[in-house]
DNA sequence: GTCTATAGTCGGATAGAC
DNA sequence: GTCTATCCGACTATAGAC
């Protein structure tokens, strides 16, 4: 190992604990990970993780933070384009329309069909369940630029939706998108899906944006609310 | 107490104890709940749990099983209705649309406006996303047949669509209301909501129908999917 | 910086009196 | 059937060697 490399490829026992963070939060929630799970699968002792993070909880916001990142590194070009589009003098309702139908489609796949998001996705949902003191970065920097995007949107093909109204409709529209990974254990039962698989995953993305163009074009033709 | 009294408005320490359990099992989950909160708040003694219920996990089964009643005792006709309106000869579009807005508003009207959902429906979520052995009993009494009845409403309104799109088409539909419960924090920022009030419950109620009567409209104006 | 050993805390279950 | 007292196990965090 020449000196001279400038990324090691070998990960650091910090790094390995956030990974095994994620995984093992994720999965089993605060509570219930334990940080003997977590220091295993990391490979490193117990002792490194109040080393490291000062604790359980610091480890678990710090892991909050590192996915946050990695979405914002997904999604945050998207996200800026489209709050740049809405403010745009003379607003494109077709490329309203279709950075919409892209940001969902994207959103179903990442919570749909990315092998992360099992872990990443289910810790964000703990969160909105039971906001802990991590919650605010969520927030700030996933959740609310998501939904307003999507309510900006909703404003320019729908000219005089109230911004209240708006960022409703933009929940409701989250809600056919996170119910898939929310209640992935009655999909399996009632659909008997495996994974998803990719074709599960392209035909949810396909419904979730063939209801979406159906409620665009209905609220386009109705008075705004 | 004469032994002939029939039945006795006093509580039992068994029924204050399930109470108890749906409120902080509700609130906190299952890992970090504590037995020594549910027997505070009943007023009973620890001791109590393991010998009526077995045990923490036992309690928990109970509690499960307890809300599944009242949920039963709350949508299970309105459920055998539908269930009978689909299997009828002669299949009517316009019942079957307003026996859907029906379940789908009164769905709201519990998931978000009622006193007790903050513990029943979190309770619920929560085997969603973390499914214990009680998951079977919500998923049989509960989450099939909601998901079967929407979904048996949609191929009468839509005469050629498959199974198995009606079910993914049900889930994204009940996605759209659960996600009020769910990210109720996320919404009380966004909005800045109170409660949810009765005004608010009634706005949201408003929007997720318009969003599925814009859903169907365009559905029946396409070829089936 | 990473380990071992252990301290300190807490939660669930049990034993046994009443 | 309900209580008190207590045990046991599991978890997080710390001390200190290397």
């Amino acid at each position: 190992m020449a000196k001279t490399q400038i990324t090691k490829p070998k990960s650091t026992a910090k790094d390995r604990l956030l990974e095994a963070a994620v995984d093992v939060f994720g999965k089993y929630g605060f509570e219930a990970a334990t940080t003997r799970m977590i220091a295993k699968k990391a490979g490193v002792n117990i002792a490194s993780i109040p080393y490291y993070f000062n604790g359980k909880e610091g480890l678990y916001q710090a892991a909050i933070t590192y996915i946050v990142e990695k979405i914002e590194a997904k999604f945050g070009t998207a996200l800026q384009n489209m709050a740049e589009l809405a403010t745009g003098e003379n607003p494109n309702r077709e490329a309203a329309r279709s950075a919409l139908e892209n940001l969902l489609g994207g959103i179903v796949s990442f919570m749909v069909g990315s092998p992360e998001a099992p872990r990443v996705a289910r810790m964000i949902l703990r969160e909105q369940l039971d906001p802990s003191a991590a919650y605010d970065i969520i927030y700030s920097r996933v959740m609310a630029r998501v939904i307003d995007s999507i309510a900006t949107l909703l404003t320019v093909l729908m000219e005089n939706m109230s911004p209240r109204s708006a960022r409703i409709r933009a929940m409701a529209m989250m809600g056919q998108v996170t119910v898939f990974r929310v209640g992935r254990e009655t999909m399996v039962r009632m659909i008997g899906l495996e994974g998803y698989t990719q074709e599960e995953t392209d035909e949810i993305r396909r419904i979730v944006l063939e209801h979406t163009r159906g409620t665009i074009e209905s609220l386009s033709a109705r008075p705004a609310g």
